[in-house]
DNA sequence: TACTTTAGCAACCACAAAGTTGCATATTAA
DNA sequence: TTAATATGCAACTTTGTGGTTGCTAAAGTA
């Protein structure tokens, strides 16, 4: 549907999502889904579906055990964002690109 | 209304939109909206929006001429989300922070 | 002064997304 | 076996978003 850099950035682009990874991130141990809502001022289902969106991105791996099910943080896939980003950190600093723009469009106003 | 670092990721979370500010970044020249318009199979009203989108979230900035308004890409703030990232780095590899979910919920099953 | 080009604005549409409620089901505990 | 717990699934509401069409205004050109 659509391609993995857009939904990794999709995934991590909500602020909720974000709090959860890094919650199941730092947490010592795997979580439930229950534990989670309990942390988030949310229903378990919305929970759920967050939970679910992390996972197609590859950044949540569930353990089912019993009836329950542990959320295991991944941080991976992360990786190709960063990768993604490393074409243009060679923009970031004095631009020189940006100078160039400058010089291409204000120069013969 | 949304915290800056979800701005961020929202402007670069649509593919049209990453190919735009690609498409600035390595122009030689400023491009107008209308010839950005012509290189992408959309309205110039649709390009107009994304271009808004990518303005707020500073990664394009508008230098008007005249009756048209030249973008120029600004890949500075694509280091706000490299160093969002950074803290995940340290779960990249061999995690054991995912082994230790591991061993913390598989253990006693 | 007319005509053309560049662009903004507003309204609208279709669909995705965040979040909810309600209900069914499986697993564990009493 | 009965009750409680953990979860999934479906439907629904609200809001956001990608994109369009239509119209207006400003700037450049003939």
């Amino acid at each position: 549907m659509q391609d993995r850099l857009t939904t990794l950035f999709k995934a991590v682009a909500d602020p909720t999502r974000r709090d959860i990874f890094h919650a199941l991130v730092i947490a010592s141990s795997a979580l439930s889904i229950t534990q989670i809502s309990n942390q988030f001022e949310m229903t378990r289902q919305g929970v759920t579906k967050h939970i679910k969106t992390l996972e197609d991105a590859g950044l949540v791996y569930l353990d089912t055990k019993g009836r329950e099910r542990f959320c295991n943080a991944n941080a991976k896939p992360l990786k190709e964002l960063s990768k993604w980003m490393t074409f243009y950190e060679q923009f970031w600093d004095n631009s020189l690109d940006n100078l160039d723009h400058f010089l291409n469009t204000s120069k013969d106003a």
